[in-house]
DNA sequence: GAAACTCGCCAAAGCGCTTTGGATATCGGC
DNA sequence: GCCGATATCCAAAGCGCTTTGGCGAGTTTC
């Protein structure tokens, strides 16, 4: 069922019922009503194609998550990023689009993206330091916002984000006032920008307890629970051990887990662990008993 | 550039252009590479979407993936799923479109679907048994690929499956012969058809070796951490606690994991654990060592 | 050397919408 | 009883492509 098809049935021009459904004023109540009707009986809806053809608008939001070259890895987070956008987008009529790119040909995938006139606009993924998609982005003028920010970019840019400093460095003051002096950060990737605020924030408590950053407590790598593991291992096997850690992801703090327990100790009572909750919906902080001490903020949300 | 401009740019006409960029016999070998150089030169790419509502194809999947609206859980398994189908669509121009869903309200997306003309075919995830979007799709005639299996279904459907009933029906086995005669089993929600299935298979070697299932040893959730915590937790306060697990996931691994240690046994030792390993980027099952004894199927490939 | 093809190209219609620029009818107001 | 608003509606153009039906010019065929 087209337009067409439903004007011709209404005998009505195809203006007419296009200019009722998309609420315009140029239609009798009645009419308006009696195409309303006819639309939900003949079960129609405009073809978003043709729509977007006729417009100029795509009403279609691009997605495109980077995959990192080296690891393969596909942020868990995404899921769930994913999920809450899709909500919005669905009460919306919007689209979403995915794409899951090598971060090697993402300018490429932008440039098509613009090029086919696929969408309105993008949301960008893992943002890293002085990330160069902010530019190509204003050079194609292709709208976007940023989940989290791009430090080191002078370019204005539209940005959703969580105060990563401002929370890691509680925990590492929390940390601190319960006496530890040796904390191990088990980070992300140094260069996405998210992890390079969490290490601020940790150096910044560090500072203000008057204790010296160790770079041998301080790792960074992909967040997997492996990562997690090893870190920690390493961290523990040395003369000097942390009492004490920082993870950037429950995934990463499973791992700290296993390798605490992995020596003998426990967790929680020869070793402390803080980690960052991002209240992933598989991937709960405990039921009634948190499993790890936690500052959490649901991406989802 | 649209196909216009570029063709009164090459001073030829637009179905020229257009045929020689899509490689039909009616154009001269020397005029294509001359069409082909100028579309390169001013990158253009024609508009999926008038391309769409010249030919009737949409040059797009959908993705429809169901959210409980109990649980609310985005399976973790969908990240990985998403990535690898998002590279075989990039390879052949094909866009894919995503939608989340309370599963309540399932239906509705695929007529929608269907009723904008916005794919060509979708994929179904998360099957159940006898799952009605099996029927649905057929009336609506939207061509899909399910993502598992639906048994009881009577229609016939194509699907992309690993053998789940044979995988747990191995790793039972094995447990078995090892002299474990009670096997706990964490599995996902059952009316989640390949929960079913492993269950069958956990079930056919348990009878093999004859032995007589237990209730009591079979709890079956969402597969977060927090359910192989709790069920391996309950299992191991019984007075006929199990001496090994089987589970459905890592993440519910990780939790069984927990809950031995948190009674003070020791995985691998007291008690052993074998999953099945969907083989998450993210969540790796171990380095060289792997963490648990597993059965594994990469999703993503 | 004429009939019959084949090649290489083009004009125009059509996909399903929105939107511009009227057209017609109705209604006060004086 | 006429004029200018106002309220409703419509025909047709246009969005950027593909595809149908043709049309000359060159090539075979016999």
């Amino acid at each position: 069922m087209n337009l067409k098809e439903l004007s011709q049935n209404l005998g009505l021009s195809q203006t007419t019922v296009s200019r009722a459904l998309n609420g315009y004023p140029e239609v009798s109540p009645a009419t308006r009503k009696r195409v309303e009707e006819a639309a939900k009986r003949h079960n129609y809806r405009p073809s978003n194609r043709a729509k977007g053809l006729a417009t100029g608008k795509a009403l279609t939001i691009g997605h495109v998550i980077p995959v990192s070259s080296k690891h393969e890895m596909v942020n868990p987070i995404f899921g769930d990023f994913i999920a809450g956008a899709g909500e919005t987008y669905a009460r919306s009529g919007y689209e979403m689009i995915l794409t899951i790119v090598d971060d090697a040909k993402e300018a490429d995938v932008y440039e098509g993206l613009k090029a086919r006139r696929a969408v309105d606009g993008v949301v960008v993924h893992g943002p890293r330091l002085n990330d160069p998609r902010i530019p190509l982005l204003h050079e194609l003028e292709l709208p976007f916002v940023v989940h989290g920010r791009s430090s080191g970019c002078t370019l204005p840019y539209s940005w959703l984000d969580v105060n990563n400093r401002q929370s890691f460095e509680s925990a590492t003051s929390y940390l601190c006032d319960l006496g530890h002096r040796r904390i191990g950060l088990v980070n992300g990737l140094e260069d996405m920008d998210f992890a390079q605020r969490r290490r601020d924030g940790y150096l910044t408590a560090l500072k203000a307890h008057e204790i010296a950053p160790d770079p041998a407590l301080m790792r960074s790598n992909e967040m997997t629970e492996v990562h997690g593991f090893n870190s920690a291992r390493e961290m523990l096997a040395s003369d000097t051990p942390p009492t004490a850690f920082i993870c950037a992801s429950m995934i990463c703090a499973l791992g700290v887990r296993r390798a605490i327990e992995d020596v003998g100790l426990t967790m929680g009572r020869d070793v402390s662990v803080v980690t960052h909750d991002d209240a992933l919906s598989y991937l709960q902080n405990g039921d009634e008993t948190p499993i790890f001490t936690a500052v959490r903020s649901s991406v989802r949300e």
